[in-house]
RNA sequence: GCACCCGUAGCUCAGGUGGAUAGAGCAUUUGCCUUCUAAGCAAAGGGUCACAGGUUCGAGUCCUGUCGGGUGCACCA
């Protein structure tokens, strides 16, 4: 049985395909230049067909013009002049203009064998930050907050397999509104002391407790007045109610970090708003501002007696009424203000500094930090300055994230401006159908559109561990259908892995741009184009190579002639070729910043293995040759999906 | 009114930097378990890529406009 467990290494290995891939283009520029005196980028691609080769250049129609010879002629001198120059490549073929290249597969093959012709790449030195999750502490979590997370956890891990070295952050807001709201629906509404709450706030879903709690008071007229007052109670940090807010705050962030946890979603720390307040990030923040006329003071119109941010500054064609304000007139600052010293803080251009404290250390050893105001039991870590930042929050908050950019801008700062990445995606909405299920009641306007906006205001939306109990218990029944041999408690192992692959793989299949139609039944389903679909190809996989004993020696009894014989069958040449192609795939994915594109490369995956698992017989190959080729091939494709999987943080099961 | 996103099969969605016959899953119909696990495999039907212009040897992809749908434009976060 092979290791399957090697998580990713500091330096990422490249592929024989990524390389091959470049000394072809290099080849065929360095051959346009001496012969042609052109200088142009060759650009490869995949072909449509598979029957065209492995490579396609269209360089051919890019020089037709200036050569003024048709392409296909082109094509023909270049295939003519690179035929056998370049190792690893079989032939050059010309089709429709095309030049296609045929890889001499035995080589390939055995240069994945045996690891020639890999090469390092650097570890980055540099930092990355990745924010993400950031849900109000005063209600539990929802699926739109769980596409954020899963989203920013899933692209982190795609940063990390690249050899990118990141820091995970998770801001949390324990002095707004939303928990301001909740506090007075405690005080006000069921007249519980911070004690009492307290003790409620013990019991394992105080968040869905808060979540009933917070639309009943959303919704009565009386709410504004108590938020007034709670907080002005939570800004100054004293009383009964700004100690019941920290109470709720703190019990909800637990419950939340148990939530995400549940997805294998860990943060390296957890920055806090009543930190930035208490420690004054602002007053810094506002000193810079006004040094650089980033903000003026307003004297007249609607925005009077108000330091504002001229609309000019983030957007074009912006008129006066497009200024935002900074500092209200009462002298208190609103979010984009803090947000900008915020994302001063991250880059290191503050010139302040948060103390921290251990939050909880999870299972696998790794510490998450919680930002606090007193040095004063607080350890010696360091985080914040980084070089690059990703802001992971939805698409609706684009307005705030320009003007929060245009305030580094208007600092004197465009490079981090440049590197302030607003890692924007769509909301998730419910189709009407789940809402019929979930025992939602629909206005008439509702019924009549394809998906309903969540609401956390009207209660409105599908919990995060709900749904994922759901689909536990759905796969738990699966799971003791299929394996009534195996002990409880591997059982329910192997169903929570299916359950948090199904979905992690749901809402990671769809590009960042998609609003996401929930749709239960979709979501439960664990058939077609899902995560246990993919992970079901992996189990079957490391089941071949259960049965066998020992594995052979590959490398002693595979040489290329026995690889090349064997993959002169197309369809297992296709399969070894998709195999090989996971870190193009990744770093393209990184590239675009589109987890989706890996999510989708793990399904074609599978589904080639699917195929090939149907239809060859492995273990019972009575070719010894050709049996050890397809065992090679499992191995490299149970390898390859598990490292595929791993960066989308799924495990594969024991057993499915 | 202004800005951003979306419009591809009955439904839900993929379609890097323009390239060859536009692809999946679901649903529908039909085959395949004495087999390394059927959470699987195979086959069929299903398309004016919203519409109209433009750029190009070539446009689902780029540009402009129109029409639909979504979201945002607070002294809320």
């Amino acid at each position: 049985m092979i290791s399957l467990n090697d998580q990713y290494s500091v330096a990422i290995l490249k592929t024989v395909f990524h390389s091959l891939e470049r000394s072809i283009s290099r080849a065929v520029s360095n051959y346009l230049q001496t012969n042609y005196a052109v200088d142009v980028p060759v650009t490869t691609e995949q072909p449509k067909q598979s029957s065209f080769g492995e490579m396609a250049l269209p360089v051919a129609f890019q020089l037709a013009k200036q050569l003024k010879k048709a392409p296909v002629m082109i094509a023909k001198e270049l295939a003519a002049g690179l035929s056998g120059q370049i190792e690893g490549v079989a032939a050059f073929e010309v089709a429709n203009g095309y030049l296609n290249v045929r890889f001499d597969r035995g080589w390939f093959a055995r240069e994945i064998l045996t690891g020639n012709g890999f090469e390092t790449q650097e570890f980055s030195i540099r930092k990355t930050i990745v924010e993400h999750t950031n849900i109000n502490p005063n209600k539990a979590a929802h699926i739109g907050h769980l596409r954020n997370a899963i989203l920013g956890d899933t692209f982190v891990r795609m940063m990390k397999a690249m050899g990118t070295r990141v820091e995970t952050q998770n801001y949390i807001d324990n002095t707004g509104v939303q928990v301001a709201d909740v506090v007075a629906a405690f005080h006000f509404v069921e007249k519980k002391t911070a004690a009492e709450v307290a003790e409620l706030a013990k019991q394992p879903r105080f968040d869905y407790l808060c979540w009933d709690l917070y639309s009943k008071v959303a919704q009565m007229e009386e709410v504004k007045g108590w938020r007034t007052e709670t907080l002005h109670s939570i800004e100054s940090g004293e009383g009964a109610l700004s100690e019941m807010g920290h109470v709720v705050a703190d019990a909800i962030v637990d419950c939340h970090l148990n939530t995400m946890l549940r997805l294998g979603i860990q943060y390296d720390v957890l920055p806090r708003e009543s930190e930035i307040l208490h420690l004054k990030f602002w007053a810094n923040c506002f000193e810079l501002l006004k040094e650089q006329k980033a903000i003026y003071f307003e004297n007249e119109g609607k925005n009077k007696g108000c330091w504002v941010m001229p609309g000019s500054a983030f957007r074009e064609n912006a008129g006066e009424e497009d200024s935002k304000v900074i500092v209200r007139s009462n002298g208190t600052v609103t979010y984009v203000g803090k947000d900008i010293a915020y994302q001063l803080w991250k880059f290191g251009l503050l010139g302040k500094d948060f103390y921290y404290r251990k939050l909880r250390t999870y299972p696998n050893g790794s510490v998450c930090y919680v930002s606090t105001a007193t040095r004063e039991g607080a350890e010696r870590v360091q985080f914040g300055g980084g070089t690059s930042v990703y802001n992971v929050i939805d698409s609706r908050q684009s307005y705030l994230q320009d003007v929060v950019v245009a305030g580094l801008k208007a600092l004197g700062y465009p490079n981090q401006a440049d590197k302030s990445i607003h890692f924007s995606y769509e909301m998730v909405a419910l189709t009407p159908r789940t809402c019929v299920e979930l025992g939602i009641e629909l206005s008439e306007e509702d019924k009549t559109k394809t998906t309903v906006e969540m609401s956390g205001r009207k209660g409105l939306g599908v919990k995060a561990d709900d749904l994922i109990d759901q689909l536990i218990e759905r796969a738990q029944v699966e799971v003791d259908s299929r394996h009534a041999d195996k002990s409880k408690e591997s059982r329910t192992k192997v169903a929570e892995q299916i359950a948090v692959c199904s979905l992690r793989y749901f809402l990671l299949k769809f590009t960042r741009t998609s609003v996401i139609a929930f749709d239960l039944q979709e979501a439960l389903s664990f058939e077609g184009e899902t995560g246990p679909y993919v992970q079901y190809a992996a189990v079957r996989a490391n089941n071949i190579l259960r049965k066998v004993a020992t594995l052979p020696d590959f490398k002693a009894v595979l040489p290329e002639e026995v690889l090349r014989t064997v993959l002169e069958t197309e369809d297992l040449w296709q399969l070894l070729l998709d195999i090989s192609r996971l870190e193009s795939v990744l770093e393209a994915a990184v590239k675009s910043g589109e987890p989706a594109a890996l999510a989708k490369y793990a399904f074609q995956l599978a589904q080639g293995f699917s195929k090939f698992y149907h239809d060859y017989r492995v273990l019972d190959e009575a070719d010894e040759a050709r049996r050890n080729v397809l065992l090679w091939m499992t191995m490299h494709f149970a390898k390859q999906l598990e490292k595929t999987l791993n960066t989308l943080g799924i495990a594969v099961p024991e057993y499915m």
